[in-house]
RNA sequence: GGUCGGGUGGCCGAGUGGCUAGGCAGAGCUCUGCAAAAGCUCCCACAGCGGUUCGAAUCCGCUCUCGACCUCCA
C-alpha cells in the first residue's frame, strides 16, 4: 500500500514519494486577515489538517508551513475607506496591524475550535518583506522582471518563450494557453505600464492613501500577492519541496505565478505535488465575497446566520466536511449540516460506550463471519485514505460498524461473537482514525445554561422533598453535590443559591 | 468567448464495466410505563438521446444544464 494523491499538475493521482523520506515539506496558502473567516476557508484548512495527521500517522517528519497573509490593502471588510490622510491624531488612523492582530487571533481561535493541529511554521508577508525583495532582484537581474514607474512586473511572455522549451510553459497547472490568454485579453487593454496584459505584479508603488508600505530599491510600496508565498516557501522549505497545497481558486492565478516567480528564481519547480481542494458551494454557488452569500464561522458555531436554524459544533461541521472527499464541490445547507449533526452523535456515542468497555485477548470468536467482516472494515481503512484521502468512505466503513457496537450494547449480540482480539482491534483503530487521522475529538454538550438548568431542577426536588420531610433524599441532593463542588446554600427568606467551587 | 470540472434516490454525498457505499429524512416491526435511544426490515437513484459491449450510472459521441477560473485579487 502507499499513498496516493491527486496532483494538479499531472492531473492524475500519483504515488506519493517524499524527496527526502522521512522528511516532508508541505505549504499551504493561509487565508488573508483583513476578515472574519467563513465556512470557505475552513474546507482547506480541514483538509490540509488531514493530510498533514495522516503523513504524520504513516511516520514521516512533516514541516507545515502555512503562511498568514497581513499585507494588502488594508481596510477592514465591509468598511467605507476614510480619509486616511487628514487623520491627525493616531488613534483615530487605521492602523493595520490592529486588525491583522484582532483577525489573526479570531482565525487562530476557530482552527482550534476545528481541533487542526497547528503548523509548522506561520509565517507572516510583512514578516518577509526583505526576502521578497531579495527575490524580486533576482528575478530582474535574470532579465524576467522590470520596473515600470516604481513598481515591478514579471515578464510572463519572456518567460513563457524560455521555459516551453524547457517543458516548463506559463500556464502548466492550470492547463492554459498563454496565446488564448492574450487573444482574450488584448480588448480590454488600456494604456498600462505593464509591457504586456499577462504580466503580474512583484512589487507596487505605494499609492499616497496606501498605508502599508515599504522602503525597496524601487521607492515606497508593497508586495505583490504572490511572491510572498514564493519567499516564504523557499525560506522554510528550500527550493524543491513537497506539497503545495491550498484552495482551488487559487490554482490560476496565483500558484500558477508562484511557479513562475520561484522557478526563475531557484531553477526548479517549486514543489512536486499540487493539491487543490474544491469549494463549498450554497445552492451550488461556491462561497465568496463576492456572491455575498458567506456564512461566518461564529455564525455557524453560534446559529445566528438567517438561514440557520440552530448552531453547530466545530467538529460537526468538521464532520461534515469530511464526509465529502476533498476533491469535489460540497454543497452546504442548514439540511446538511443538521444529517451531520445527528450522525455524528450516533458515531461518537458508538465510539465511546465501545471505548470504555475491556476485552480480553484469549476470547474466541463465535461468530466468524461477523469477526471476519469487522476486521474487514477495519483493514479497509488506511485503504481509503490512501487512496487520494477519502475520507468519505473512511466514515461510511466507521458507520458500518455502528450497529455492531449497538448491538453488543443493546444485548442483542454477545461479546463472544466477536473475539476479543479483534474487538481491540476495532477500539484501537476506532481510537486511531476518528481521533488522530480525522482530528474529531469528543465533544461535551454541556453547556453552562443546561447546568445551571440542571442545578435548579435538583433544588426544586430537594425543596419538595422537604416538604415532605423526605430529609434522606434533600440531604443526598445537598451532599452529593457539594462533593461535586456545587454547594447549596438556604437562604434567610427561603430562597436557594448556589456556588461552584 | 477561452480553459477546466460537474449533473447520482426527498436532502448531503461515495463509487465501480456485471456483485449496484454511507449518513439524514420517510415507512413498518421489535424493544419499551410514556418519550427517546437502539436493533431489524423497506425505500434500489444515477440529466436526455444515440453508440460500443453478452452486460454501462460507470467507456465514446451529441444535446441540455450547472458551476469554477480567466491576472492586481481572498
Amino acid at each position: 500500500m502507499a499513498l496516493k494523491i491527486y496532483n494538479s499538475l499531472t492531473r492524475q493521482k500519483e504515488v506519493f514519494e517524499p524527496l527526502n523520506a522521512p522528511y516532508v515539506g508541505m505549504y499551504v496558502c493561509g487565508p488573508t486577515v483583513s476578515g472574519e473567516s467563513h465556512l470557505g476557508h475552513a474546507r482547506p484548512f480541514i483538509t490540509f489538517d488531514v493530510l498533514y495527521r495522516y503523513l504524520l500517522h504513516l511516520g514521516y517528519k512533516v514541516r507545515y508551513v502555512r503562511n498568514i497573509t497581513d499585507a494588502g490593502h488594508f481596510e477592514e471588510e465591509g468598511k467605507a475607506a476614510e480619509d486616511k490622510i487628514t487623520s491627525k491624531a493616531i488613534l483615530e488612523k487605521l492602523e493595520p496591524m490592529e486588525l491583522v492582530q484582532k483577525y489573526t487571533h479570531l482565525y487562530h481561535w476557530a482552527m482550534d475550535q476545528f481541533n487542526n493541529l497547528p503548523p509548522s511554521i506561520e509565517p507572516t508577508a510583512t514578516g518577509h518583506i526583505i526576502e521578497q525583495i531579495e527575490m524580486i532582484k533576482k528575478i530582474i537581474a535574470d532579465g524576467f522582471a522590470y520596473e515600470a514607474n516604481g513598481s515591478v512586473y514579471f515578464d510572463v511572455i519572456k518567460y513563457n518563450e524560455v521555459y516551453s522549451k524547457k517543458n516548463q510553459p506559463y500556464g502548466i497547472l492550470s492547463g492554459r494557453n498563454l496565446e488564448d490568454q492574450l487573444d482574450t485579453t488584448r480588448e480590454l487593454d488600456n494604456q498600462d505600464e505593464k509591457k504586456n496584459k499577462v504580466d503580474f505584479a512583484l512589487w507596487k508603488k505605494a499609492p499616497v492613501e496606501h498605508i502599508m508600505r515599504w522602503q525597496s530599491p524601487w521607492g515606497e510600496g508593497f508586495p505583490g500577492w504572490h511572491i510572498e508565498c514564493s519567499a516564504m516557501a523557499t525560506k522554510y522549505l528550500g527550493k524543491k519541496f513537497d506539497i503545495h497545497g491550498g484552495g482551488m481558486d487559487l490554482q490560476f492565478p496565483h500558484h500558477e505565478c508562484e511557479i513562475a516567480q520561484s522557478t526563475v528564481c531557484n531553477h526548479e519547480m517549486p514543489a512536486r505535488y499540487w493539491v487543490h481542494n474544491n469549494m463549498i458551494t450554497i445552492n451550488g454557488r461556491k462561497m465568496g465575497k463576492s456572491y455575498n452569500n458567506v456564512v461566518k464561522l461564529s455564525e455557524l458555531f453560534d446559529g445566528s446566520h438567517p438561514i440557520l436554524t440552530q448552531a453547530y459544533s466545530p467538529m460537526t461541521v468538521r464532520f461534515f466536511i469530511l464526509q465529502s472527499q476533498y476533491r469535489g464541490t460540497l454543497d452546504f445547507s442548514n439540511e446538511a449540516l443538521q444529517a451531520s449533526e445527528k450522525a455524528l452523535r450516533r458515531l461518537m456515542d458508538a465510539y465511546e460506550w465501545l471505548k470504555a468497555q475491556s476485552f480480553t485477548s484469549d476470547k474466541k470468536s463465535t461468530d466468524a463471519t461477523l469477526d471476519q467482516q469487522l476486521k474487514t472494515w477495519i483493514n479497509e481503512l488506511p485503504e481509503f485514505m490512501e487512496d487520494d484521502l477519502n475520507t468519505a468512505k473512511v466514515v461510511a466503513n466507521l458507520f458500518e460498524m455502528v450497529p455492531v457496537i449497538n448491538s453488543l450494547k443493546d444485548k442483542h449480540i454477545t461479546a463472544d461473537a466477536v473475539s476479543g482480539a479483534t474487538w481491540q482491534l476495532v477500539q484501537a483503530q476506532l481510537a486511531l482514525y476518528i481521533e488522530q487521522v480525522l482530528g474529531i475529538k469528543v465533544e461535551s454538550g454541556v453547556n453552562k445554561k443546561q447546568l445551571n438548568g440542571v442545578i435548579h431542577l435538583l433544588i426544586e426536588i430537594r425543596k419538595e422533598a422537604k416538604a415532605k420531610k423526605d430529609f434522606a433524599t434533600s440531604d443526598k441532593i445537598r451532599n452529593q453535590l457539594l462533593e461535586m463542588g456545587i454547594q447549596i446554600k438556604d437562604e434567610k427568606d427561603g430562597e436557594v443559591s448556589f456556588t461552584f467551587s
